[in-house]
DNA sequence: AACACTTAGTGTCAATTACACACTTAAAAA
DNA sequence: TTTTTAAGTGTGTAATTGACACTAAGTGTT
């Protein structure tokens, strides 16, 4: 009942060319064995009328409430779906096409979950990077079902959720290149081949490992730790950690990882 | 009555706590007189309430149609208030804090002119880069008064738009540094002081002559014209031209712009 | 105990790029 | 003719990039 102490808010849908719904969707990307992963929900079609195939992959999203920001609403999901929280999390593109809601399926799901399936709904686009290792996955309020794909392997999805999370791996590949963010992916303590190939498969080339090493060490955004691997079969790694602090109170200047054949500017 | 055509709409707002309106805000610079500049409206309050001072200035900005897509609605505004189409105009950022309306004259504006002034709306920004020469401010829809202001000199606007100004700019200044985009804010013909002055100014810091022009030219952005300048009481200075085609098709590789004091990456 | 296997870890040199720096040139105005 | 103003030009040093191959330290096998 209390949805409805301002009545005015009824009035919103005086003008309907004008009121388009608002949500948030999360694009959560992982990184486990070697391969750059997306969590994925499973949304089954409630009262499906097709016989067959009545599920289907999506981005985790939901309406945004009015009492949150984009912000915490992106939040909210990824906590309600992981338990995390103070988990990187970064805007990157609206995407309201009037066209987005054409699929079958997709219109068979809001018809069973939201008031007016038929609502225009623009979505703010967020990514989110995640030690995948911390994930336990809790079956809540959104999916029964959620995995980690990798992201050659990512269906077709719902909506328009293809198009935006290529375009969330596209702002990844750029911002990875201009800010330190890709320790994100990684757990607390890491080693140098462990980042190397983090790099490798974000952006798709190989790197050389000295090169890679004294870019790294230099920059001064890791630390080594004493530590090293043990158990395995082969030399074993030493250990480092991000410098997390340090990055986020600017003690580093700025950190440019550029595009091999670019050219920079300026005196 | 059209409006009305669809009453599924009206159940939009039977979940109040989910349905924020939708808008798109402009930024648009401009550059003249060294200095650059935002195009800002002029808004007076209708039946305004209050004395004196019932007027203030806003970025240019709509709500969504229903068959517009987030893109074409900007493109929309910027065409509404300029007259020009075909512009740069890229989304930045969406802002959507429930407390975005909360200053007397904003809600006074609102109170005229939307159909429910209490709804929280949602705005997707974009930023505009534009040879303000081309301008012909049109004493259209939004406003009857439409200014070039410094940017150092932006008063207090209404809304959100000091925030969405400034998450603006600073995408301006990270996003020259990477892609070729600030021949937009100047005329077909350019000197080479002009371009970069023009650099200076968004970056707020000095560059050195020799090595600006060296990296322009090297870079092959821009060509050199066999014209030059007249009438003027020094020596006459070469005009260039953007290679907007060659940039756009790809014909150059990566340009990168840097920081000084960057660390760059990779083998 | 010796050896095979696997991945970690290390240094140098050549080429490119960044950066700092000061004088000459071309036009108009005085 | 001289002054004034902004345009235009080159070099040397330091820093960074990028290519490249062998040794080290463990485990498992014989």
């Amino acid at each position: 009942m209390g949805y409805f102490a301002d009545n005015t808010l009824c009035r919103m849908s005086v003008s309907p060319s004008l009121n388009p719904h608002v949500s948030v969707d999360c694009v959560i990307f992982g990184f486990s064995k070697e391969t750059l992963r997306l969590l994925l929900i499973k949304r089954t079609v409630p009262n499906s009328l097709t016989e067959l195939d009545d599920s289907y992959y999506a981005l985790p999203g939901d309406l945004v409430r009015d009492n949150e920001n984009l912000d915490e609403a992106a939040a909210r999901v990824l906590k309600e779906l992981t338990g995390l929280s103070g988990i990187f999390l970064q805007q990157f593109q609206a995407f309201g096409d009037p066209m987005r809601i054409t699929k079958a399926k997709d219109r068979a799901w809001l018809q069973g979950v939201r008031q007016d399936p038929d609502a225009r709904v623009i979505t703010v686009a967020y990514m989110a990077l995640i030690d995948s290792n911390k994930v336990q996955i809790e079956p809540g309020s959104f999916s029964k079902e959620a995995v980690w794909l990798p992201i050659s392997e990512v269906p077709e999805l719902g909506f328009d959720h293809n198009d935006i999370s290529e375009g969330a791996l596209m702002a990844l590949r750029e911002k990875v290149q201009i800010q330190p963010i890709a320790f994100e992916l990684l757990p607390e303590k890491f080693t140098m081949s462990d980042l190397q190939t983090l790099y490798e498969t974000i952006l798709e080339r190989d790197l050389d490992k000295r090169n890679f090493r004294r870019k790294m060490l230099n920059s001064g955004v890791i630390t080594a730790l004493p530590e090293k691997q043990h158990g395995v079969s082969n030399k074993p790694a030493r250990y480092y950690v991000f410098n997390r602090n340090l990055v986020e109170n600017g003690g580093l200047g700025f950190v440019n990882l550029k595009m091999e054949g670019s050219f920079t500017m300026f005196s």
